[in-house]
DNA sequence: GAGCACTGC
């Protein structure tokens, strides 16, 4: 059995440990008891109630307010609603509160309208991706995720309507989170009278003082504009516990660790996290091994696995109530450490582990890879046994492995923002589109690295969205910017009209948008039925022809019977989503002008068309069944997903959409296509040279 | 021959 390290008994290691000790101090939770309540009442017994006036002295003083607190103590609910009722909203001013989740955005939208006794969408309103409820002259709060109020400064680069703005979740670091703060201190230049809020994690909020504190060359500000105001936490005392020596096996020692909790420990739910599905599937049947020898007597198990592809009902079971006398567990991936959260745990087994992707610029491939997830995370993740009542937290891994200040530790206090680990030219193309040309200006929080810059402008040239001198083209950039898909298939949008294809197009854009067409189950027999139905709407010419087929077939078919979707192994809520997408997609061109047109079954046009956007991801059949890049030469797979992981293509040459590096770089939605193609619709990019095609 | 962490416009 696994030897955890009680701490206090000793210290255990850094200063920086302590934080994870003083996750709150000992406040009742406010939801369930008091829910009799007036909303009016229910809203004073708050915790971040007696910080009204310091809070909103502070953004009366300061520009910029950093909020530190728990999740669940009432900020994004509260904060704006003070800035209301105080004045804020006063000459037509608007609150707004950026979320990163579309979900977040909508219930505290929905519940903030409660508290304020107005009709959601009235006084307080909400604006996500496919749904606005708000309304121009009498929207006082808006909540809206992040993603949405960056593309409002296409449209109002001041973001003029607003006199405060909320970041809510900054410390998670999102692209569009980032790209607000910047644009946000850059409005604020112009703007003074404009007020910030940033809600932060504890660990994270001296960065952001420091960032609003200075200017982009490094120069302090002359005033102090930013402050931190701490708020008093309600959650409940987490007692953390360290692995004495590290484990080789971490899937392996959380198991034992179920097992030592589950036998000794006193009642309450565990929270386990891991890295990916496989690991929980396989750590699932361990536990219903062992399950099988311990004695008819021995205390019941439930244990449910929790992770973003696994069908919606399924991830609904965790919610239920397990049956009389038995312990549910539940192993989860990252998703239950901010997007899912379950109460009533009590325990949380934390493996240190996190899968990451991150872009690797060199050769444009993302990388998929199992990582010491950051102290921040384990943070989070403990926080997750206090919610609803004193906790237990144990830590797969010894406190030697925490980061310090000075010496270099597998774990990082922080996890790398997204920006600095993506593809970034959709984000580049849409700073451009607001007209900041120069980028080695713009007030990064932390900067993409520059040859992540590099590959991404030289991408956005080949595709004719930029000029030699790094400037929008217009129509092209420009439009390309404003259609809400990555660059590559924004061209090929925006060239699906001289291909006389843009209806067909549109739908494979749509569609490969949308993450889950197919809902395969675990293995077995179930696996290998719905492999039987996808095989149905395959297209010989590849991944985006069949994804048009079972769009058509939907459309035709299963939008309105679930049945059908059911038999088909067809994910409803994904087609509905591309649905949703196409007609968005399909209001951008028509403002463009693009008038719509069919390419009548020719399957050629659509592959060609393909060609125009996707000519850097080009790939070439070996006779050893894998394939090589036209662009690195690299080896590649076909990821087992795609159509032409069981047929090869006719041409030996095929495009697809994404690589992705796991235990192997696998292509993603592949399509067949002549060399010639390339060198007749890239002839900027490849030219033929010798027996074949090179790139330039 | 065999597999994707999580978001968002």
């Amino acid at each position: 059995m696994p030897q955890f390290w009680k701490p206090g008994t000793a210290a255990p290691g850094s200063s920086l440990d302590r934080e994870t000790e003083s996750e709150g101090s000992i406040v009742p939770s406010a939801s369930a008891a008091i829910s009799h309540l007036s909303l009016e009442a229910q809203r004073q017994r708050l915790p971040i109630y007696k910080h009204r006036e310091k809070l909103l002295w502070c953004v009366e003083k300061y520009r910029t307010v950093i909020v530190v607190g728990q999740t669940g103590c009432g900020k994004s609910t509260q904060i704006p609603q003070y800035l209301h009722e105080a004045g804020w909203t006063n000459q037509n001013h608007v609150v707004a509160c950026t979320q990163p989740r579309r979900v977040a955005a909508t219930t505290v939208a929905t519940r903030v309208a409660e508290e304020v006794g107005s009709v959601l969408g009235d006084e307080v309103g909400y604006s996500i991706r496919f749904e606005d409820l708000w309304s121009p002259e009498r929207t006082k709060i808006k909540y809206m995720t992040d993603g949405m109020l960056f593309r409002e400064t296409m449209v109002d680069p001041l973001l003029s309507r607003y006199s405060v703005i909320m970041i809510d979740e900054a410390h998670e670091r999102g692209a569009y989170t980032d790209l607000l703060l910047g644009l946000v201190k850059k409005i604020m230049r112009k703007r003074p009278e404009l007020r910030v809020i940033i809600s932060s994690a504890t660990i994270e909020a001296e960065d952001f003082m420091e960032y609003f504190n200075s200017n982009a060359d490094g120069s302090d500000r002359s005033e102090d504009d930013a402050i931190i105001v701490s708020l008093e936490g309600r959650m409940f005392p987490v007692e953390v516990c360290y692995l004495r020596e590290p484990t080789a096996d971490y899937v392996h020692t959380a198991i034992d660790t179920i097992f030592d909790i589950h036998l000794k420990e006193p009642a309450g739910d565990v929270l386990v996290f891991l890295t990916g599905r496989e690991e929980i599937d396989q750590a699932l049947q361990n536990i219903a091994d062992r399950l099988q020898t311990l004695p008819k007597a021995a205390p019941k198990m439930l244990a449910l696995p929790l992770y973003a592809t696994l069908p919606v009902e399924e991830q609904e079971i965790i919610f239920e109530a397990p049956p009389r006398d038995t312990r549910k567990v539940i192993l989860a991936t990252n998703i239950a450490e901010a997007s899912v959260t379950i109460d009533g745990i009590k325990y949380v087994v934390d493996s240190g582990f996190v899968k990451i992707k991150t872009f690797n610029p060199r050769n444009s491939m993302d990388v998929l890879t199992v990582t010491p997830c950051s102290l921040a995370s384990a943070n989070q993740r403990a926080g997750r046994a206090g919610r609803t009542s004193a906790g237990k937290c144990f830590r797969l891994y010894p406190p030697s492995m925490l980061p310090t200040r000075n010496s270099g530790s597998q774990m990082p206090i922080t996890t790398p923002p997204e920006l600095t680990r993506s593809d970034i030219s959709l984000y580049i193309l849409q700073l451009k589109a607001l007209g900041i040309d120069n980028l080695a200006k713009f007030d990064f929080m932390s900067p993409p690295p520059s040859d992540m810059m590099i590959r991404a402008l030289e991408f956005l040239y080949s595709l004719n969205a930029i000029d030699d001198e790094g400037r929008l083209t217009r129509p092209m950039g420009a439009r390309m910017a404003e259609v809400p898909v990555d660059p590559m298939m924004a061209a090929i949008l925006l060239n699906s009209h001289e291909m006389k294809c843009s209806e067909e197009m549109l739908t494979i854009a749509a569609m490969t948008q949308v993450q889950n067409v197919f809902v395969i189950p675990e293995g077995g027999m179930k696996a290998t039925m719905a492999e039987l139905e996808r095989r149905k709407f395959t297209a010989e010419e590849g991944d985006h022809l069949t994804l048009l087929n079972v769009y058509n077939a939907f459309v035709r078919l299963g939008m309105r019977d679930k049945q059908w979707c059911g038999n088909h192994r067809i994910n409803h809520k994904a087609l509905s989503r591309a649905v949703s997408i196409r007609k968005q997609l399909k209001k951008y061109l028509e403002r463009f002008g693009i008038k719509s047109s069919s390419c009548e079954g020719d399957a050629k046009k659509l592959r060609r068309c393909l060609v125009t956007g996707y000519f850097k991801n080009a790939a070439r059949m070996m006779p050893d069944g894998t394939y090589r890049s036209a662009r690195e030469g690299a080896t590649l797979h076909v990821h087992p997903s795609s159509v032409m992981f069981t047929r090869q293509p006719s041409t030996g040459w095929v495009i697809f959409h994404e690589v992705i590096e796991t235990s192997k770089s696998f292509m993603r939605d592949l399509t067949v296509i002549e060399e010639e193609w390339l060198v007749d619709l890239a002839p900027h990019y490849y030219k033929f040279k010798g027996g074949g095609i090179k790139k330039h």
